[in-house]
DNA sequence: ATTATCTATAGATCTATAGATAATGC
DNA sequence: ATTATCTATAGATCTATAGATAATGC
């Protein structure tokens, strides 16, 4: 029995030496999985974590557990990301755009995280859990506002965040490129292949936007 | 000195045994590719192909090798199949819509070769050749054209072409949709995204098609 | 005393090659 | 005679675990 069970204390020392363990496998596995290199060992992963070869079972059965802990770290982060950029407004398309918008600027504040979400594709747009339920959220509500006219939500989540993920790669091939003004260029498109017009759809997207989230 | 280097003869049958067993691995790290698969073993792989384990090594030099050559193959396919589908039409608008529209009803006709494409993901679309300088140069010539009003083709290479990923992911990932119903909206939807007035771009997506291309 | 970490290693698996076999070319 | 295939295997690598060590809890 640990404390916590049993007396309802918080973490110990010793809970969060073994947190900081795992912590140390799955930023190893986000790196590795940033450089699409999946056909790493285990050993590699652990000197990679600074961690006994051991301790990897401790934490994970198998390299492909890790992987897929560190592939639903990144969405984590990306999630609470979101959520805290998109705070604050009440428009449902503008909650569209700013989270849009911000995603093309997360590309240069944490590009290694990122390229997880690119080496995912487009499969995390038809997860049931995590970004694709939210997005879709948005979009409906977008919709029930009269602010989108489009036919299916499902088939604008898959255009949007297709397109998105195109941005993402974009900004990550080609490090010349002005970030905000690319996303803000792109937000725009998307908005208007949902039915808005050019001119309020620029609007939209030169608004001021908020600090970046701290992560 | 092979006989068709010194006498101009065609490929003899050793040729051709050689090139068969070739496209058995080739196809092998194709099903592998479509499952997302790449951590098994050369040996599972020559088993795939019903191949002897060490003829692998005539062929390609690590199993890194022998996928790149499966998406580069499917590539191959995919870039002959879009050729053939656009054949004769004049509007490039057209065109694009074409063939997006083809591209959709492709998942239902070769779903495993449209999901080695889905696990390369955005990367195709910023590779410079093959798909995306088509694509792309489908664009500029609709923008030349004045069908498509649009700030950067290459933004607009990136959206569409991520918005045809997420179709394709969706018409995977749910088998009961209808691929041409389904195809032909959110080609409408990208249309309209590149400036085009919705009933026009529903026009467009409301023609008839070519037959499947032969593969 | 308990728990997580580390090191060391047995056994499994995998890769790359050598050498034998079969098919084809001339 | 030549070339590609196949089978067999040595050596390398990798995984999973056992047992020792270090850190923490009480």
């Amino acid at each position: 029995m640990n404390t916590e069970a049993t007396a309802e204390r918080g973490p110990t020392r010793l809970d969060r030496r073994k947190e900081r363990t795992r912590a140390a496998l799955v930023q190893a596995g986000c790196a590795f999985l940033a450089e699409g290199r999946t056909a790493v060992s285990i050993q590699q992963i652990t000197d990679a974590a600074d961690v006994g070869f051991g301790s990897f079972y401790n934490h994970f059965d198998s390299k492909e557990a890790l992987f897929e802990a560190a592939v639903q770290s990144v969405m984590d982060v990306y999630v609470a990301f979101r959520d805290q950029a998109v705070a604050g407004y009440d428009d449902p398309a503008e909650v569209f755009a700013v989270s849009f918008r911000m995603t093309g600027r997360l590309q240069r504040q944490i590009p290694e995280l990122v390229r997880v979400m690119l080496n995912e594709g487009t499969r995390v747009l038809v997860q049931d859990q995590g970004l694709a339920p939210r997005a879709l959220h948005d979009i409906e509500v977008a919709v029930a506002a009269g602010r989108f006219d489009i036919e299916s939500p499902r088939l604008g989540l898959m255009a949007a965040g297709g397109a998105l993920l195109g941005l993402l790669q974009l900004l990550d091939a080609d490090p010349d490129l002005d970030a905000g003004e690319v996303s803000d260029l792109m937000t725009a498109r998307v908005l208007r292949g949902f039915g808005m017009a050019k001119a309020e759809a620029d609007e939209l997207c030169s608004r001021p936007l908020p600090a970046q989230p701290e992560l």
